[in-house]
This record gives C-alpha cells, sequence and structure tokens, in this order.
DNA sequence: GTCTATAGCCAGATAGAC
DNA sequence: GTCTATCTGGCTATAGAC
C-alpha cells in the first residue's frame, strides 16, 4: 500500500514493520500485514529477516536507539538543571510528537519481555543517571535549588513528558477534546511542563 | 495451579483471567494457560464466558470500575485542590502499589482498540472535569494558586502519579535498583509526589 | 458442570520454480 | 531476489460422553 519504493526491499520491509509492530505489538502484529504495507510477498520478510521475532528486534531496537540519545540532554551536558529541564522537556515533547506511538510501544514491551530489559541494561552506552543526582545535590547545597532526591525529579521530568503520551486515549476521553484541541495541549506542555517543574524546585 | 478454590469455578476463571490478560495483554493472553491458572478445563473458559473476547471483555470492565471510582477522590468531593491532591495522590498511588499491573493493562488495551475509548465515553457516570477545572479558576482568583490551566494540572497529576508504574522496567533500569528499591521510592512518592506539585502550584 | 477429543482456522515458516 | 504453494503447529471453539 503506502510505499516509498525506491526498490530498496529491506528498507521498505523494515519501515513497514516499524508501523505495524509499534501500532499493535509483538503479538498482534501479523507477518502478511507487514507484507502487505511493504507491497510484498510474505516470503520476503523470512528472507531478509529470518523470523518474526529477529524482525521484531530490528524495530524494537532502532526505536530504543532514537528515544536513549534524547535522554543525554539532561544527563550528559553542563549547563543548570534548570536548563537541561527546559531544554529536555521541550525537545523531548517535540520529538515524541513525531513519533507518537514510540514510548507505548517500548514501554508495553518492556513490560511484556523482562529479558529485553536485562538486554538494555547490560548495554553499552545506556544513560547513566549519577552525574544528574551529583549536579542536583550540588545545586542543592549552593541554595540555587530545594531540597529533592534527585531520582524522584527525574522520574518527574519523564513522567511529566512522557505520560501524556502514553495515555493519549485516556486524557482525550477526559478532556472531551478533539484530535486537533489535544495537539494544542501538547504543544502548550512544552513550555507548561518546565515552568511547572521549575516553579516547584527553584529556591 | 495458584487456586482459591471454594468450587466457585466462574470466579476462579475471573481471577486466572484477570492475572494472565493484565500481564500479557488480549492479544498474548492464551486460554489454556487461563484453564491451567485455574485448575480446570479450556472448555470450562467456553462454558461460562462463551469466548476469549467476552472473557477479557469481564476483565476490562471490572478493573476500569476499580480504577475509575478513585478518580472521584480528586474530582468530586469539596475539600480545597491542595487537600484533592495530597488524599488523591496518596490514596492512588497506594492502590496501584496492591494492582501493579492495572495501569499498563488499561492503557495498553485502549491504545489497541479504540472502540473501548469509544464505549467508556459514552458511559453513564464517567468522570468529568469540569468542577475541578471551575474550582482551579476559582482558587486562582482568590490568591490561593499561582495561574495554571486546571487540564494541564489534572494531567500532571495522573502523570506523577500513575507513569512510575506504567514505566517499572525502565525506571528499574535507569535506577539499576533493586525490587525493593523500587518499591520504597513509590513509597516515598505517596508524599513527594503532592509536595512536588503543591511547591509548583501554591500561591 | 466437567471432562476428552477434535474440528477448523490461521499464522509463521519453508520449498522450489522462475 | 521475488514469487506461489504448501507444510506444520498452535489456538479458539465446539461436539458429545459422563
Amino acid at each position: 500500500m503506502a510505499k516509498t519504493k525506491d526498490s530498496n526491499t529491506e528498507g521498505n520491509i523494515l519501515a513497514s514493520a516499524e508501523n505495524i509492530f509499534q501500532s499493535k505489538g509483538m503479538d498482534g502484529a501479523r507477518m502478511q500485514e507487514i507484507a502487505d504495507k511493504a507491497g510484498i510477498n510474505k516470503a520476503m520478510l523470512h528472507y531478509y529477516y529470518r523470523s518474526k521475532q529477529l524482525l521484531f528486534e530490528a524495530v524494537f531496537n532502532k526505536a530504543f536507539s532514537l528515544l536513549a540519545p534524547q535522554l543525554n540532554v539532561i544527563l550528559n551536558d553542563d549547563s543548570t538543571i534548570e536548563d537541561k529541564i527546559k531544554n529536555f522537556t521541550s525537545s523531548y515533547i517535540s520529538f515524541i510528537m513525531k513519533h507518537p506511538y514510540l514510548p507505548s510501544f517500548i514501554l508495553q514491551e518492556l513490560n511484556r519481555n523482562p529479558k529485553f530489559a536485562k538486554k538494555l541494561q547490560e548495554n553499552q552506552n545506556f544513560p547513566n543517571l549519577e552525574k544528574f543526582k551529583n549536579q542536583v545535590n550540588l545545586e542543592i547545597e549552593k541554595g540555587i535549588l530545594k531540597p529533592i532526591k534527585g531520582e524522584q525529579l527525574f522520574i518527574n521530568v519523564l513522567a511529566l513528558s512522557i505520560f501524556p503520551f502514553v495515555a493519549s486515549p485516556l486524557i482525550k476521553i477526559f478532556l472531551k477534546s478533539s484530535e486537533k484541541e489535544y495537539k494544542q495541549l501538547m504543544k502548550d506542555r512544552k513550555t507548561d511542563v518546565s515552568d511547572f517543574i521549575i516553579k516547584s524546585i527553584k529556591a
């Protein structure tokens, strides 16, 4: 169906697989549907990726490798906590608005299969929280921030940025809002979220 | 296997179905596994619930009817916004700690099947946000709260309360924390979350 | 009400022609 | 590399004995 066909079959397959896996999950996805979307035959999926499991892992790993680097905005640069939070919430929400299925997909599959979690943990450049925690403590000592545990602050930043996308159907119901109103609300959050956090933690 | 057997077969089935559906989702769940867990035969599932779909709906509806009333703490009682938030975050987090799979289950299935969302929307006593929004505006006018949109505040309260459970595998990786440490962190959030919010919005 | 056995279908995977 | 045809297994659901 929706082909970006450069007769680049392997790429077409991966693109279609992303679309299907990310919206239906591993268990709900059908190889036939992926093949249809790529405009090719089911046998080709196995020719290029051997099995459903391996095709799925290609999609999952790519998705994770897109999301993870975004975290370095908050973990690995040298600005103040306030600036980090402003930059992160804004850029992360922008990013997710372009890929709204990614967070639920990752979380759902991590819940489904703890093996993925183990694999990620043993990973090379998995984001490290230590620097962030130290910086938070330092800024508290300096009187820049009110006392707060670095872990909780980090969780709060993620929660406020990501949750509205994971829970989008629920939020649309609560707010009785159209798709358009929902999107506007998410746009607003690019600054609303950091304002909300900064107000809470700034001394 | 794990039976609470009073030879109450229908109840046993529902309990086992909750366990399996909530951890594996509709697509990943197997009728055989539910039967095994209930210590009965597969045919009995169909005898009592006719089909997988209907059994699933029984589980989903029960789960939702457990979660929704908790929202009335924040939407339908008469205390101040500050008290509502304190009560809600504490009681909701306590509740979810006892049923950690519920939120991801509901969100996953709402994402998978928009029909459920539609059904809920048309529902009788679905929580209504209007009262909360009006109260927020009133307290802002009175100078009790700093300016904030009621919708965003509501989303923030939900996000901070629920997200850590939906994202538990991810959070455990980030924090390199054991199950025990994770649980302690969630316990702490019963008060940490409301403190965090109140600091941000109180004038 | 509860069981065994099986029908019927569907999905993942492979064989083999082109 | 790409296709059609087919194998094989697993899953929901039902028939029918007890």
